[in-house]
DNA sequence: TCTGGGGTCCTAGGACCC
DNA sequence: TCTGGGGTCCTAGGACCC
């Protein structure tokens, strides 16, 4: 029978910093995401709280401080590290993994013997190498091996391990009978609610549903979804990436941004990070959108919204050329009277350097000046630091900068802030 | 005062072509 | 008066994921 495991991280951003701050073991604990917006990562006893994925942190200082609730700006640079050790030693026990998200992997088992207690030992391998607390499920589909996954965190008596494989048919079903059809890979808010409407609650429910009345209702994906939960594995490990067809940076302001030279530094400081992006995967970019809005939160205030692409007909990863077209877009769009609340841009019309179409009128000798002054760009960026050489219209004060109450040093991979043990 | 960021895939509809 | 059929490509919007 095939065998897959997804191996999936326990409140992994709670997780990481309680690593370096051991202080933090059994309080509530949540991250928060950019500009301390929203919670993003619950520790247990945050949950057991209440506190919602995704909720507002303005919202909860109320709870927050009547529970000594610990709130930490995040801290992706160390988030980042410690995930790619984790998944460095997954892949000791699959010759074929798929990194599925920061915290997430699959691994492809099939023939392999002792499938619980092979998940066993990637748990302790992690937990005693890297520290982190991390949960397996393992079934023969990957839809499935995520809700044994699921299983695997919530009940206790499978000790963080969950195989559907070594279950009974019966028993299996009487388990997917308990759990809700939203909790299935795929099936979101609208689904779930589509298929209340016809009758189908539990998971159970829709793996029996017919294949013709759910495509005839969602879509193919969802015909794929229900057939994965009858063990028919419809999609397969993704080992490597594909390069992205799309590349957004974007991000909302730490305070109201009126001025079209602000809204100038935050848009050529995205879209300098955006082509770092295409060179790191070697493409070069068709078009670049830029966008701004206001806050929509705010009714009372006035609201505009714009985007607009600009085509690049000559397609180039030049951080200079992105930015002259960026900011001839958002010349276009900008309105002056509204307080901006986030500014992007997203890099389209993607294709690989390799190929790029030449022409008679190519000025091959600008190309190749273009490309090493890019190459020795990264180069120092990445070696001496993420903004040692930026475009000077970045602007240096930023003051549309992000708010970052409460972030953690980067333990891992900045000597300035290791830990210290003794001072 | 304060509501994230970065992706993918699918579908429908319009423009255009022969 | 009568006004096809089929294909491709692009875009926008929706839904979903972490």
């Amino acid at each position: 029978m095939r065998a897959i495991a997804l191996v999936d991280c326990n409140n992994f951003y709670v997780s990481c910093e309680r690593l370096f701050q051991p202080g933090l073991e059994g309080r509530p604990v949540v991250v928060l995401s950019n500009n301390d917006g929203c919670v993003v990562s619950r520790s247990q006893e945050a949950k057991d709280l209440g506190i919602k994925m995704g909720a507002p942190w303005f919202q909860l200082q109320d709870v927050a401080r009547r529970h000594g609730i610990i709130a930490l700006s995040s801290n992706y640079t160390l988030y980042a590290d410690l995930s790619s050790r984790v998944m460095r030693l997954l892949s000791r026990f699959s010759p074929q993994q798929e990194i599925y998200s920061i915290d997430e992997s699959f691994l492809e088992l099939t023939g392999m013997a002792d499938l619980t207690r092979c998940g066993q030992a990637m748990r302790g391998t992690i937990r005693q190498c890297v520290g982190i607390p991390v949960c397996v499920g393992i079934a023969s589909s990957k839809t499935l091996a995520k809700l044994a996954n699921h299983v695997a965190k919530k009940q206790p008596q499978y000790a963080g391990v969950c195989n559907f494989n070594e279950m009974p048919e019966r028993d299996l079903d009487a388990l997917l009978a308990e759990i809700e059809a939203g909790e299935v890979w795929g099936v979101g808010r609208r689904t779930a609610a589509g298929l209340q409407d016809m009758g189908i609650t539990s998971v159970l429910d829709l793996k029996r549903a017919p294949a013709k009345r759910i495509r005839a209702g969602f879509s193919v994906v969802m015909e794929r979804t229900v057939a994965e939960l009858n063990g028919t594995a419809c999609l397969e490990l993704d080992e490597l990436s594909p390069p992205r067809q799309q590349i957004i940076c974007s991000r909302s302001f730490g305070m109201p941004v009126r001025a079209l030279q602000d809204l100038e530094q935050a848009v050529i400081a995205y879209t300098t990070r955006a082509a770092e992006k295409l060179r790191r995967q070697h493409s070069l970019a068709g078009g670049i959108q830029v966008y701004v809005r206001t806050n929509p939160h705010k009714e009372k205030e006035p609201q505009y919204q714009q985007g607009i692409t600009v085509p690049l007909p000559d397609p180039t990863d030049d951080t200079r050329l992105l930015c002259r077209a960026a900011l001839d877009g958002l010349r276009q769009i900008y309105r002056s009277g509204y307080a901006y609340q986030k500014a992007g841009v997203m890099i389209t019309g993607i294709i690989a350097a390799a190929s790029r179409p030449r022409t008679l009128f190519d000025d091959v000798q600008a190309q190749q000046k273009s490309r090493s002054l890019m190459a020795t760009l990264d180069h120092i960026n990445r070696s001496m630091g993420s903004g040692t050489v930026q475009l000077l219209g970045e602007g240096v004060r930023k003051g549309w900068a992000m708010r970052r109450g409460n972030v953690s040093r980067r333990y891992t991979t900045e000597w300035d802030e290791v830990a210290v043990v003794l001072s």
